[in-house]
DNA sequence: ATCTATTCATAATC
DNA sequence: TGATTATGAATAGAT
């Protein structure tokens, strides 16, 4: 860029280091920045001049947070096996580390819930707002994976009962046939009709709930509530 | 670069946002390695990926050294003073338990950002979901009074810098008129158009966000950007 | 991944 | 420092 191809070397000339590291600083804090809000990323930058000066750049001005993601993500298994062996002096340090990091992940999870927002700016409320509408999605995303499957597994059972339906029709049928080698026709026909309990209602799984708390246990938390979003046997049915 | 000015927001388009990301990325740690070898400088970048890869750069490889470099030029009192008064008998409990706490508030954060869902039960969704709800409302709530107020205090200024304009302009009449007293008539006029430079762009505070970069520190984290939701003159203005 | 048309960043210069 | 400009780099969108 500029004026002439440019040497992957330290430049020699003090001021052209200089002014280079002036203008590809405020460069690379902006590129830093960019790809931040571009891409969604966390982004991390600490730059030293040579004479010791700093510069920074966090995402959401959050330098701590992400060095900590940093630490979890590199120093994760060390951190665990070492801290019980070393001497107490580390300890603390290790300590002091913990407690920021608490203090963070409590700072963040006040705002998660809605709270402490005096202290956000902005542009962090509006990300904050964004990421939270991310979550919903992944949320309700969760819910319905699971009344699906909870809806199908109730087919299933729905289709099972059937067959042992049936079967016990048949079972009913035969002792009637048997009945009838020993007694009038008139009275075998009376048994058929009131014993037959089969097929009028076989997907009404709503009273699939009285038979579940019927056995007791953890199904009888859940009340009769038809006005919930979702039907309280379909909750037990998940719980299993 | 490349086809097309880029609007410095978030990039919907997924797949797009996942290729920029790739391809800002390396960029982004390359001109990290050549200001740090061109301009003997110290340089640590770390990204996080939307999804929590981890990327980094450290100039000599030594990411470490060069944030405790950053630890001891922010934090330096903080820490040392607080922990080194207890007891360490006590401190290894008290570090077991803080451990315990950020394992917990770790998991609880995942799930405030949608992720780690399956280990969560159907009501828990339930329970996440309108909480997240509440948080949203309550997040909303607060941007738009920190809107409105930004709002009437750009209002404020613009009724200032009227009255102001128009003190001034009265100022320019009464100059002219004086001059009437000494000069040609057609003189006068020409004076009065010239001068004006009234009230056409009152609200124009684009400016500033430049003003607060010249002081240094945190201010320049916000680099110009006319096209993200919010102008970054009104984010300063509320920070300020 | 590779290829271009563009926009950007910046080295040299003043 | 700050502005200007010629030039090489970076990269968005297309393939």
């Amino acid at each position: 860029m500029g004026r002439g191809r440019v040497q992957l070397k330290r430049i020699e000339n003090k001021i052209n280091r200089q002014v280079t590291f002036s203008k590809r600083r405020s460069g690379l804090l902006k590129k830093a920045h960019e790809i931040s809000v571009l891409c969604d990323a966390e982004v991390a930058l600490i730059i030293f001049s040579p004479r010791g000066k700093m510069f920074q750049y966090a995402t959401d001005s959050c330098m701590e947070k992400i060095l900590e993601q940093y630490e979890s993500y590199t120093y994760e298994e060390k951190k665990h096996r070492t801290v019980n062996v070393e001497s107490p002096v580390s300890l603390n340090l290790e300590y002091a580390k913990l407690k920021t990091r608490v203090e963070v992940l409590q700072r963040n999870q006040r705002h998660y819930i809605g709270e402490d927002l005096d202290s956000l700016s902005l542009k962090q409320l509006q990300n904050l707002e964004i990421q939270l509408d991310v979550s919903l999605k992944h949320i309700r995303s969760r819910k319905n994976q699971l009344i699906h499957e909870s809806i199908s597994e109730l087919q299933k059972r729905d289709k099972a009962l059937h067959v042992q339906n049936n079967i016990l029709l048949k079972k009913v049928k035969e002792k009637g046939k048997e009945l009838a080698q020993t007694t009038h026709l008139e009275q075998q026909n009376h048994d058929m009709n009131s014993s037959y309990f089969g097929l009028s209602q076989p997907l009404n799984c709503f009273n699939i709930s009285e038979i579940c708390e019927a056995k007791g246990d953890k199904a009888s938390r859940q009340h009769q509530s038809s006005n919930t979003i979702i039907p309280p046997w379909m909750l037990h049915h998940i719980r299993g």
